[in-house]
This record gives structure tokens, sequence and C-alpha cells, in this order.
DNA sequence: TATGAATGAGGATTCATTCAT
DNA sequence: CATGAATGAATCCTCATTCAT
């Protein structure tokens, strides 16, 4: 592995376990097992370095929503649903760190907001991916006709960053299974609605 | 207005501005009109004043949930679920700088993590006092019988939560009426349900 | 007791206990039971407080020593001798803290140097006024008649400084019966001197 | 010449004139003539430095008291002392803010004191030595039988300690002749004793 | 390319002192 | 005389970045 990639991935450890605010360049140069002048051989700044690493989260997440849109029509919509509701509370869950810490340090935001909007990235791409996808299995009549694409694919993909967040703060870990009746019980609901039936 | 309190608004409004990683005491003191040595005088550190200020935040939406709690059964569920989303995303997108600082600080997350238990605080009792809401109308026949009240809670919330933090994300601002046709478009979705209607 | 030697007695205290680098007008008030501003009612700073309370360090030596002058000719060398010793070692002990601060805050020392001379203040006082009794008792026969009395008086008292010195710096305290003991034997060795005795 | 030892003697140099309590990062860095970031390459902290420093101090005094194991029975006892004790004044001379502070700043020396004994170091050190000495001096019948070997160390290596002290509360510098004056004078009182002799 | 010592700007915090009440 | 909030200068220390080797 050379050294680049050790660096980027000292850097996605490091911050993933401590936040950008406390991560060092001097730690990440630790971690990686270089200098830290090594670093700047690689990267122009801490910052490139940062976004470096971010722009390779969420890239399960990302992933099984581009695979979704081949498989439209295909299997079930609750089963398709599902594992890309895995993956979110997965990817989001590692990824938490970064997510924040875009927010936490908003002049860095300010400063790479054009860059993102041009290369089309964020965490936001990923609920019009999936609102895509609904939108097709509307058009396959699949979903019920009168949904929301965009509205279903924030409840669910916004329950699952939510709740990614929720066991960061409260510093837990979720066992799979755990895991998959949290999505189990959310994609009940979200299918079931919250409507009343007649009797 | 006392020093106190200035020195609090100050913070607030330059984390809020800044995340609290480029947020310093030198800044807080130019907004707040004072010196430096004032802060110390009313809170011991900087961590202590932001724990201060943090526990004002999402003061509006617990006010609309813990209301929610006397109205079970009142006006429509619709209704108070419409009121209760304004309020999330609103305090969401305001609140957003502390809530991400608080996961992109690790160790100060370590550090209180026990406090906030211990005082029962942090945002997912939002969701906790929803579910509540939740529980009681469906006992009162108001919301669909075999629904999880905690699912559907998360389903609304993290929906408001992540839209939220996307506006912040994007840079974005939002209209009353955009938030307005946000928070239908997801109160539809998630009475109606996903679920495709046989013919 | 008025404020004024309540707030000395304080500062004496503190300092005693961290020494003058790590004592702060706010500890002194808190011990004090006043308010930092009456330490600047009573004193005109902290260094003068300093000063006040440094004036009232080594006072039983010293009064140990005046009394010495009345008593030459009468009962031993070598009992009036031993009550010198013990004050030294225990004032000694007493006011270390005071003692190294003199030495250790070099500016302090300079901007008052002149005033204790011209006060006639200080520690080699001690050595002066016991280098006095011991050439009153050399005139009288009592002490041998080829002995420096300053270097008989320095040789005592310097033994003692540093005893009290090295006691601090161990951190240990010590028995009436130990400090008796160590006074026995250093005015063994004093009276009875080091040459060997020819057979 | 390193950067390390620049800083080490720029240390030594301002806290022997000022004394640890005002002795400043911005100061040493100054007269090292490099960064103030720079003492932190080399040394953890202020404290961290000045135990290295302080590590360095009486090396000619124990020096001359390790040399003086091997010079027992030869010389003479008041020759081999006669250097000890002018090697004992000017270490002393020099050092006394070194000495002072440990005592002025009583949490460091509480930090350390540990440290200092594990180590077997510390100014007390000089008196085990000479004891040690003057123990084989005994057994060779060249000092006085009855005498205690540790009260003769701490007689005159006290009087060394206290001189010094005072030479710099007085702010005054000695001649080498003056130093061996007084050292002579010392050894003679401390040889031939206080007590009178008959006639 | 890899290093790591040196940098220096900037940060949080302390503390003696002042002054209006 | 007593207060204690306000001050602001000064302190120790951190850290991203540079550069000569």
């Amino acid at each position: 592995m050379d050294l680049k990639t050790r660096i980027a991935e000292a850097a996605e450890q490091v911050i993933r376990a401590n936040g950008l605010a406390k991560t060092t360049t001097k730690e990440i140069a630790r971690i990686a097992g270089c200098s830290e002048g090594s670093l700047y051989n690689h990267f122009k700044s801490k910052e490139d370095l940062f976004l470096y690493v971010l722009r390779g989260q969420l890239t399960n997440l990302m992933g099984a929503l581009t695979a979704l849109r081949e498989l439209a029509g295909q299997g079930t919509v609750r089963g398709n649903l599902e594992k890309v509701a895995l993956a979110a509370v997965a990817d989001y869950y590692q990824s938490m760190s970064f997510i924040c810490s875009v927010i936490s340090e908003r002049d860095l935001l300010n400063r790479h907001r054009e860059g993102f909007a041009a290369r089309n990235e964020g965490p936001h791409r990923a609920n019009e991916t999936l609102e895509a996808y609904l939108s097709e299995e509307k058009l396959l009549g699949r979903v019920h006709e009168s949904i929301s694409p965009r509205a279903a694919a924030d409840l669910l993909l916004g329950s699952c960053f939510q709740h990614a967040f929720q066991l960061r703060f409260l510093g837990r870990e979720e066992s799979e299974e755990q895991r998959s009746r949290f999505v189990k019980h959310t994609l009940d609901a979200l299918f079931e609605g919250l409507q009343a039936r007649e009797a």
C-alpha cells in the first residue's frame, strides 16, 4: 500500500475516532507511520486531505442506491429498500464524524460548497437517487400512486440518518440483529402508513 | 440584559455562524462587547459556556412536543403532527451547528455523555416524546393499529432532521412556504404509506 | 480580629502552604473570608501584603536571640545555644516558603533590598546577633579563645537553616524528639570540634 | 551547539537571573534565539525544561564530594574539606534560584518528590556523601573519635549553604579571597570546637 | 520523495488590580 | 470600609505548515 493511501486511511481512522476538530496532523502521521512532512508531499493541506477522505465516505450506500436503479421492477420494493436502509444506517454511522464536521466547520463548508455542487457531491445525493428509484417503481405501479417519491425517500433515509446520529450521540453500537429490527419496523410503518383504517 | 446572558447569546450566535471548532473566546467577547476575561467570571471554561448554550437548543421543539401530550385525541393527528414537524425543521435548522459539534468533538461528547444521560437530555428525547404521543393516539384509534409508534416518530423527525441538515449543507434558507410544502408532502407520504393499493 | 489582620494571616497561611508563586489574591480572599477588593483597602498591592507578612517571620528566633544578649555569662553557653537552635529550626521551617520566595523572585528582592538594608532586616540579622552573643561569651572566657564568633554563629545557624530546608524538600515533619536530637548532635560536634585528639 | 542545549542554557541563565516564577517561555526563547514553539519540540513543558536544567545543578559540588570518597586517608582532612567547602559555596551560590524555586513552588515539588526520591536526587545528597567521607576518616583516626560525622557534615555544608543564601539576599558577590577567608574561618571553628579550654 | 526540526500565529486561561455601588 | 464584576495584559501551549537536508 503506498504512502498516500496509508495517510488517507490514517486520517479516516483518526477523524472517525476523534472528529475533525481534535484531529491533528501529528496524530495522522503517527498512525500512518510517517513524518508530518510527508503529509504535505501528498496533500496540499490538512483540508485537502480531509476533502480527499471525505469523498470516500458513504460509498457503500451510494453503491447500493446506484445498483437500485437497475432493480426497478425486480424483486420486491420492500426487499430492495431493506438493502438500501441497512447500507444507509451502516454508512451514516461510520461517516457521522465526517458528516457533522462539514457542518461544524462552516468556513470549510463555505469554501467548498461550489466544488461539491459542481461535482454533484454531498449526502443529499442519496435522497435524490432513492427518489429516482421510487419514481420508477411508481410508474411500474409497485408503490402507492398518490405518494411523493421524494417525500418517501426523505422519510426512509432521514430516519436512518437520525438513527445513526443518535447511536453516535448515545455512544452505542448496535448488533446486526438490532439494526435489522430497526429497519424492519421502519419499513413496516413506511409501507403501511399512519392513517387509521376504517372498520 | 446582564452580561452572563449577553455572553451566552454571543456564544450562541458565533457557534451558529462558525461552528464550535472555529469559535474563539476572543470572538465571543467581541460580540458580547466585553473582555475575554469576563467570560471566565461567568463560565468556568469555554466548554462550560458551550454546554450552557447547548442546553437552550431545541427548546421550541421540545415545547411543542410536550404540549402535544395534552393534545392526544384533540384536533386531528395530522394537524398536531404538522405543528411538531414545523417546529422540528425550524429548531433542527437553527441548532444544527450545535448538534453536529457535539459529534465532531468526540472527547467533549465522551466527557459529558453521562451528564446528558443523568439529566435525560439530548436530541433523542424528541423522538421518545413523539412516540409517547403516537402511542396514545393509537389507543384512541386515531392512528393505524398495526403501526409502531416509535418507527413513525423516527420517520417523521428523522426526515425533518435530515432535511434541516441538508439545507445547512447546501447553504440554503427555506421560505415559510417551502417549509410548509416539505412538511405537507412528508405527512402525506407518512399517512398514506408506500404500499401499492390493489385496484 | 480586624480584617487587616485576617487578611495578613490568610496570606501567611496560603504562602506557607503553596509558596508565593502559586498564591493568588483570590485564594487569600477566600481564606480571609472577604472579597478580593478588600485586600486593596488594606494593602497597596499583593507585593505590599507579602512584605507585611514577611516582616512577621522569624520573630521567635529573633526574640530568642535578643533575649540571649542579656544572658551572656548566665546559665551555660551550651544551654543558651540549645534554645536558640531549637527556635532557629522551628522558625526556619515555618518560614522557608517566605525565605525562598524572596530569592526566587529576584525583581521583588531587588526592589526592596534597600528597604531591608535601611530597616536592618533580613535573615542574616540572626547570624549577627548570635555572633555578638558569642563575642561576649568569648570575652567572659566561656568559649574557646581562638574561635571566630562569626564563624561559630554561621556554623550553628547555617546547619539549622539547611536542616529546615531539607525537611521541606523531603516533605517531612520532625517530631520534637527528632528535632532535639538533631540539635544535640549538632551542638556536640560544634563544641567538641573535628580535630583528632592526640592520645 | 544544538538547539536543545541552547534552550537549556538559556533557561538556566534566565532562571538564575529572575527566578522560576518570573521566567517566561518567551524570554527563554528570546535568549536561546529561537521561537517559543521550539521549546516544545525539545521539552514537554516549561516544567519539564525546568527539571532538566535542575538536574544539572550542584554538579561541581557533587563531583568534589564523590572525588572525596577516594581521598579518605590522603592529604589532610582539613585540605580535603576546604576543597569541598569552596565548591559548596560556589555551587550553592550559582544554584540558589533553582534551589529556592523548588521550595517556593510547592506543587511542583509535590509533583516530583517521588521522582527525586526514586533517582536519589536532591541537595541533601551532598550531606550524606560528606557524612560518608567523614565516617571513613573517623575510622582512620583522622577526625575526633566522639564526633558525629553527620552533624559535622551538616555544620559545614549548612554554613556554606546559608552563606550562599545570604550573599544572594544581600545582592553581593564575593571575591575569591573573601570566599577563601570565609571557608578558612569556618573550618578553623569547626576543627577547633567552641568548647573553652581549661587553662 | 521522505524527513523532522523550526516556526509563529493564535488559542484558552489566569490573575492582580480597579472602580462603581 | 466592603464588595465583586469587569478588565486586559500576560502566560503557557498547540498545531498546520515550511524547508533544508
